[in-house]
DNA sequence: AAAGATTGTTGCTGACGACAACAATTGTTC
DNA sequence: GAACAATTGTTGTCGTCAGCAACAATCTTT
């Protein structure tokens, strides 16, 4: 059987919102909003579909002065919250594939946002740390993650989103 | 800046679950429930992405035998309730790329589940129409499908499935 | 010491979104 | 009605991402 991911980061349509057509009279497969959704409408997962992709595009545009996609700073919080952790243990922790992670690693490592350094207890892994200059950066992140947050409140209302939080809590 | 997407399907991993060590005493940075998340917990975006994760697997798994991810159930669904739909007008219900949308229609053409029929009062387009399989299949699919969102409120609760599809409403 | 497992790494495949370009067709504008 | 602009479906490119397999180095078990 074949099937895909969910993947974390998105590009950002330039041409998304208003859309005109060549005329203005809008013919029967145009009003795009009367379009009958059937039983999709009561499941979950495309709900959810929808909804992440509006979060996660919110996100970026957010961070986008900073360059940090929501995968990126998510590697960043665990590591600031757990300096030394290894590699797997990052992976295993946020469920990102250990190969996905070697990349975003060395991406973060180029940026000197993190370091890897080798593990004397156990020499096959590596003990991850911030840099100096990466706890600096990660605090204003963690600044414009928490105005992203207050968008998604404003989009679905802050007791919705607690109730969201809540309800999803199980899935860390 | 650079960012990326939300996708809509996923392969299952085989080693989900159950994973052991090679010993039996957990070191520092294995015993992952311990690792903290720091602010990431309350973040909707993190709660959201693990969820969908999730739910997509479980939809994969449970509509495997029809071989039918999410993104080709959304699409037979708005077809079957909207027969005559113009791939555009599909695309921009779904959030599908139109050129995404192409190759879907290929391969749910190539099943006998869907047939493209050129319109006579606008030659550009196609309007999309299931096939007497499909319309038999898609029956199927829905059965699976419900259960698929059985599984869902199995897992978090009746009132908190729909309280959630509430919330999230507004996404449609 | 030998065998098995784990860690980080590289490479491969397939799915996906965004984008650009194109032919055919339709609508608008002069 | 002719020239121009827009839309539709299509193809192809690029970058991101998940899953998988293979590998060397290293650790654990036997």
């Amino acid at each position: 059987m074949s099937n895909r991911a969910t993947q974390a980061t998105l590009k950002i349509p330039k041409n998304s919102g208003a859309k005109r057509r060549a005329g203005g009279k809008p013919r029967p497969t145009d009003n795009s909003s009367a379009i009958e959704l059937d039983g999709l409408l009561g499941h979950a997962g495309y709900a959810v579909r929808r909804f992440q992709l509006w979060i996660f595009q919110d996100f970026i545009r957010t961070l986008a002065a900073v360059d940090i996609t929501p995968t990126q700073y998510s590697v960043l919080t665990v590591i600031g919250a757990n300096p030394g952790l290894s590699q797997m243990a990052v992976a295993q922790r946020l469920g990102i594939e250990r190969a996905r992670l070697v990349h975003l690693l060395d991406s973060l490592e180029d940026r000197k946002l993190v370091k890897r350094i080798r593990s004397r207890t156990d020499r096959r892994s590596h003990a991850l740390h911030l840099t100096a200059q990466g706890t600096v950066s990660l605090r204003q992140f963690k600044l414009l993650a928490a105005e992203h947050e207050r968008h998604v409140a404003e989009k679905i209302g802050k007791e919705n989103r607690e109730q969201l939080l809540r309800i999803l809590s199980g899935f860390t």
